[in-house]
RNA sequence: GGUGGGGUGGCUGAGUGGUCGAAAGCGGCGGUCUUGAAAACCGUUGAGUGUAACAGCUCCCAGGGUUCGAAUCCCUGCCCCACCGCCA
């Protein structure tokens, strides 16, 4: 959410900065809606007043010994006029709280022009694709031959158990899965200085709210149909940033909080119908190592560039080739003010496909959430600044690695950073 | 699933329907003392909204209700704790 302070004493600059997303924001019914809220929020509030006032003194004139007959009268007149306004005001509010909730963050000054992916632009690449001896083949077909009885990699089987859009992985291939997870937890904690935590993969509204997915995109969540309204997560950003919903943290030594979160994710994907259909790129269910980063406010800036480090490491150390672009406002995400997105080289698509998400999302999703701490400079609670980014998506690193680590024969050569974690150096 | 007890400020925890935004303690902040620190002592300290600053208003899990007046009474929901039963 923003600051509605900063949108109702400068719409015009702020609907000026929401303009570089796409966002057109309806300044003459915000602030005529806004006008009329302060009106009749005056007048409730001046009635509220008035009542509270006679009845204190029905207190005090009852000890007295004297009549309260006249003072009866005149609350209960100004209690039939506080209930209309009242009413008047909670509906007014209600429509001003589902506008605002659905105006997205202000993107960052150095967030480049563009309306979308093909605007997004390349700040940085490392590594240098592979030139192959022999055809690639993609990961579906060789996950296919991979295994002794069974597809190591089988789509088919996943559909019967469950329908389009699921994996079933076996053998190597499932054991390189885990490993993937083992060594990104382990770097994060040991040399980036991560905790590690695990969260309910279930959640609430008001969690899927605070981090902004609601109420804009329930269509890509799955919910289940119990009386409880849970949804499962798109990704663990939702848990673990809702850890400080409603918290004030006292002491700013806890600060920056990092935490990394190995869970899965589930989407709908209800908008991409025909999008990525082969293989593992786009599923409703894989695997991510999240990284979450809580921090003061002015420290937000350089977290993230922390952040995207943190994440391209993992590439490093895997020796798989990317780049990392900057989004453009038509492509960054709802809350985010600033993104980053790492992607790697896929020789069976010779391209870069994203593979980690990093943004900044500065005081947004604090603000929905309530998430303070106690600066001690003022003495007074302020708004802690989010980020967090994937380090990274699970499903896509492992077929990033199938592609790019193929042997002429089919076989997947292991990283060698992986070796110690599946104790072999090749997956037939 | 059964029975009982609870949800109060950053935390622990009191609170006969009016003088309660709320005792006390802890923690925080400021000070006295000290070479410095600790201890002790004194003072101060809820959140939000609003204002130039006051004032005012809202908030004691959430939502309804009773009442002139609700942290306090009633209803519903959610959550927590204890014991019993069942169980990975």
């Amino acid at each position: 959410m923003l600051d509605p302070k900063l949108l109702r004493s400068s719409p015009e600059a702020v609907a000026k900065m929401l303009k570089k997303r796409g966002f057109t924001l309806d300044i003459e019914t915000l602030m005529s809606l806004e006008q009329e809220r302060k009106d009749i929020q005056v007048k409730t509030e001046y009635l509220q007043q008035q009542r509270n006032s006679r009845s204190k003194n029905i207190g005090k004139v009852k000890a007295a010994g004297d009549g309260i007959e006249p003072l009866l009268k005149e609350v209960d007149n100004l209690k039939s006029q506080l209930a209309v306004a009242d009413e008047e005001l909670k509906s007014i509010q209600e429509k001003l709280n589902t506008l605002l909730a659905v105006i997205p963050n202000i993107p960052a000054d150095d967030v480049p022009e563009g309306k979308d992916e093909d605007d997004n632009v390349e700040i940085r690449r490392w590594g240098q694709p592979r030139t192959f001896t022999f055809t690639v083949k993609d990961h579906v077909d060789l996950g296919m031959d991979l295994g002794d009885h069974y597809a190591a990699l089988d789509f088919d089987v996943a559909s019967k158990l469950t329908g389009s859009r699921f994996a079933v992985m076996r053998g190597g291939i499932a054991r390189l899965h885990r490993a993937l997870i083992q060594l990104m937890l382990d770097i994060h904690i040991d040399e980036h200085g991560y905790q590690e935590i695990n969260v309910p993969y279930m959640v609430n509204k008001d969690s899927l709210f605070g981090t902004g997915q609601l109420p804009k995109f329930e269509e890509d969540l799955f919910k289940t149909n119990d009386e409880r309204e849970l949804y499962l997560i798109p990704t663990a950003e939702v848990p673990v940033t809702n850890l400080l919903r409603n918290e004030l943290l006292q002491d700013d030594q806890q600060l920056p909080l990092k935490l990394v979160c190995h869970s899965p994710c589930f989407r709908s994907e209800a908008g991409s119908h025909g999008r990525d259909t082969r293989g593992m790129i786009r599923q409703h269910q894989f695997e991510k190592v999240e990284l979450v980063n809580f921090v003061k406010p002015e420290d937000s800036e350089q977290a993230l560039e922390e952040l995207i480090a943190c994440a391209e490491t993992i590439l490093q150390k895997l020796g798989l080739p990317y780049r990392t672009v900057i989004l453009c406002g038509g492509d960054i995400g709802f809350s985010s003010a600033k993104t980053y997105d790492i992607e790697v080289w896929l020789p069976s698509q010779q391209k870069y496909r994203e593979i980690s998400s990093c943004s900044n999302f500065r005081d947004f999703q604090a603000r929905r959430m309530k998430a303070r701490y106690r600066n001690p400079e003022t003495g007074k609670p302020e708004l802690l600044h989010t980020l967090n980014g994937s380090g990274l998506a699970i499903g896509r690193t492992l077929l990033a690695i199938m592609e790019n680590y193929q042997q002429e024969d089919g076989s997947i050569a292991v990283p060698e950073v992986l070796q110690p974690y599946m104790g072999i150096t090749e997956i037939r």
